[in-house]
RNA sequence: GCCGAUGUAGCUCAGUUGGCCAGAGCAGCUGAUUUGUAAUCAGCUGGUCGGGGGUUCGAAUCCCUCCAUCGGCUCCA
């Protein structure tokens, strides 16, 4: 007899060799019809295999990510059966599950586009029907080199290769074979809605040296119903996409002829954005940072001296020639440079420091054509950067204080939903980066206790760090799940050092400071986008480029609608006057599909007893009240939301 | 940059296997209407069918090429 350990701390006796299924069958039938994998003594595994020792058991549904990700991993073998029943020849590379769905890389002798999916699909749920047992059987290496070297596939092999010696496990459904550590669920029959999403191209591991395979990703669920909420979900995120809602709300704009990555920014937007950058410019001279402005390019020098030019290369400069003088300016990729010399334009002192140069700083990058992504990826954009000069012992203090400030800002704009990363050195590597031992443990210790002391949950990426330094991105999501990063926090010893930068101390030597970059937006044109998918075009009411209109029931009100729209302006309310000779509802529907946050309507009531009539975007009719008490209304709620802890 | 897809009016989209001067809705303009809480009616304007080249008696439709956009990969704020 063996004992199992239940989450709950319970304890059960059971024959040695039990599987977690027939333990869940034990406990209820219902269970184990919707159990799909366990983790046993910490590993997840088939539910199909023997205990053969104590162990604690926990069993996995479709609400543990877990269980999904079994659900999703055998769905890969399903749809790599499928695929190699309708394409005979096609190898495979890698095909896991993901955060939503999976993928599978395949190198098929045909291309396979889009509209093969469907054929896909209906081939998958045809396999998945006949409940075909997914059967584990562990192997040699040797053994697992033969089977596939046999049928000369080079990528399997060389998959193999890359493993440990020992055991390896091969898995099969059907007439489809793969090596694959597991785990997967029972059999086929448990996936009964198939969504395949799309063909993409990914490089074989991701190396771009190497062979385009053809990805090819989807989704399944064990209820059709539930691949129908899938759908309407992911309809629903794309009328949140910032491209499409940036070109309704006259946002910003692109031209083919000023060129692809440059957005161009509409008046609406530009104002969004203005507000924004003040709102950040007034929390950073709270903070003590004062405002810089540097030019848009520099001498070729400048970045030879940064390291930034052999570091990245001419090609990824944008140069200006400028012959006739025999030197080359390039657009700046980067401020930190420029604000370095600004450090070297007098002798600093250790009682000047921390010094904290902020500036919205544009800045030109060419990232590759088909990297662009609305305004998540440009070749022009503008950052909310600032650098901070400080003494070693000064790094912890001012991460804080940057961490203050990106907190502030996320929760004013009410992003809840983010992850904080640490990328240290890769311990391995450390002759990669530059700077000493004692510093970089020094930094490296300043972000993670800067981190904790400040409550965040934070995930540690060993190898992440930049070059010069450690440092610390904020990650938030697009509608669609995808991540961006915004905020950054970054450590660098390499710029003090290259542009010689130093400080006189209270010893009266000379000594190296310590630079920290940050950007708590990271850029304005991301920040932005991000915005928008979050708020789907309802921005908080401070931010709205027009918070109220006000509509006149017909021509004949049209003065009184001007005058309380001029009341309001002169009280800094954004308001406009929608005098169009329209019927009141098309008036309300147009300028609520503007997202609008208040309508005055004004009628022939209105202009006798000195009132507005209030419509709350989204929320309707609100009855009545005197300007007066609508102006206080706003006043306030604008109050409230710049005024978040 | 790479793989795949797409590109028709400002926007959203029709346009069978190549065949009359390329269509619709919305937006815009003009007029009528003077309106009470999510689309008033009528008329009009608007397109070198992404650019260039080719095949053909004839190309939005087929082929080549370039450009842009979309989904990914790689890279990054």
């Amino acid at each position: 007899m063996i004992k199992i350990t239940f989450p709950d701390g319970s304890v059960r006796e059971y024959e040695k060799g039990i599987t977690p299924m027939q333990i869940a069958e034990g406990i209820s039938p219902r269970l184990a019809q919707e159990v799909l994998s366990a983790t046993v003594n910490g590993a997840v595994q088939d539910l199909t295999r023997p205990i053969g020792e104590d162990a604690t058991l926990k069993l996995h549904k479709w609400d543990d990510a877990e269980g999904k990700h079994t659900f999703w991993h055998t769905s890969s073998h399903l749809m790599a059966e499928a695929l190699e029943a309708l394409y005979p020849g096609i190898k495979f590379g890698i095909g896991p599950a993901i955060e939503s769905g999976f993928y599978y890389d395949v190198d098929s002798p045909e291309t396979i586009t889009e509209g093969d999916l469907e054929r896909i699909e209906k081939k998958m749920l045809e396999l998945a029907s006949n409940k075909e047992p997914v059967v584990r059987r562990e192997v040699s290496k040797d053994e697992a080199m033969k089977t596939y070297a046999s049928k000369g596939d080079q990528y399997k092999t060389e998959l193999i290769e890359g493993l440990e010696d020992g055991t390896i496990s091969f898995y099969t459904n059907g007439t489809f074979t793969d090596l694959c550590r597991g785990p997967h669920l029972p059999n086929t029959s448990y996936i009964k809605a198939i969504k395949l999403t799309s063909v993409a191209g990914a490089y074989w591991r991701g190396n771009e040296k190497n062979k385009m395979l053809t990805r090819i990703y989807g989704i399944t669920f064990p209820k059709k119903s539930m691949l129908d909420e899938y759908l309407v979900m992911m309809e629903e995120a794309k009328k949140r996409d910032h491209r499409k809602l940036g070109r309704e709300l006259e946002l910003f704009c692109f031209s083919q002829r000023v060129g692809q990555g440059l957005p161009l920014w509409l008046p609406k937007g530009a104002a969004l954005r203005e507000r924004l950058e003040n709102f950040l410019r007034n929390v950073q001279k709270s903070h003590g940072y004062l405002q810089v402005i540097t030019p848009h390019i520099g001498n070729k020098e400048l970045y030879v001296t940064s390291g930034h030019y052999a570091k990245y290369g001419k090609d990824s400069f944008q140069p200006i020639h400028t012959p006739e003088e025999g030197e080359e300016y390039l657009l700046k990729p980067m401020n930190c440079p420029h604000h370095c010399e600004i450090y070297r334009s007098k002798p600093r002192s250790y009682r000047d420091l921390p010094l904290r140069l902020a500036e919205f700083g544009t800045v030109y990058r060419y990232e590759m054509s088909g990297e662009l992504h609305g305004l998540t990826r440009v070749r022009g954009f503008t950052q909310d950067d600032a650098h901070l000069f400080c003494r070693p012992d000064q790094i912890k203090e001012e991460f804080i204080k940057v961490i203050d400030i990106v907190l502030y800002i996320f929760k004013t704009l009410d992003f809840k939903e983010f992850t904080a990363q640490i990328s240290l050195r890769d311990p391995n590597n450390k002759e990669k980066y530059i700077g000493s031992d004692e510093n970089w443990e020094k930094a490296e210790r300043a972000i993670i206790e800067a981190s904790a002391e400040k409550g965040l949950t934070t995930t540690v990426e060993l190898g992440e760090a930049a070059f010069y330094g450690p440092k610390l991105d904020f990650m938030v999501k697009d509608a669609l799940g995808r991540k961006w990063q915004l905020g950054t926090i970054q450590v660098d010893y390499n710029l003090p050092e290259r542009f010689d930068l130093t400080y006189t101390g209270s010893d009266d030597l000379q000594h190296r400071p310590v630079m920290i970059h940050r950007a708590p937006f990271g850029s304005m044109e991301r920040f932005v986008a991000v915005l928008l998918e979050h708020t789907g075009g309802k921005f908080p009411l401070w931010l709205s480029p027009e918070q109220a209109v006000v509509l006149p029931i017909s021509e004949k009100f049209n003065d009184y609608a001007e005058s309380i729209s001029n009341l309001l302006n002169n009280h800094d309310i954004r308001t406009q006057v929608d005098d169009r000779n329209e019927k009141i509802g098309r008036k309300i529907r147009d300028n609520e599909l503007k997202r609008i946050p208040y309508l005055l309507i004004v009628g022939e009531k209105e202009q006798a007893e000195n009132l507005v009539s209030l419509r709350v975007q989204g929320e309707g009719d609100k009855g009545s009240m005197e300007t007066v008490k609508f102006i206080e209304l706003v006043t306030e709620k604008v109050r409230q939301e710049t005024a978040k802890q």
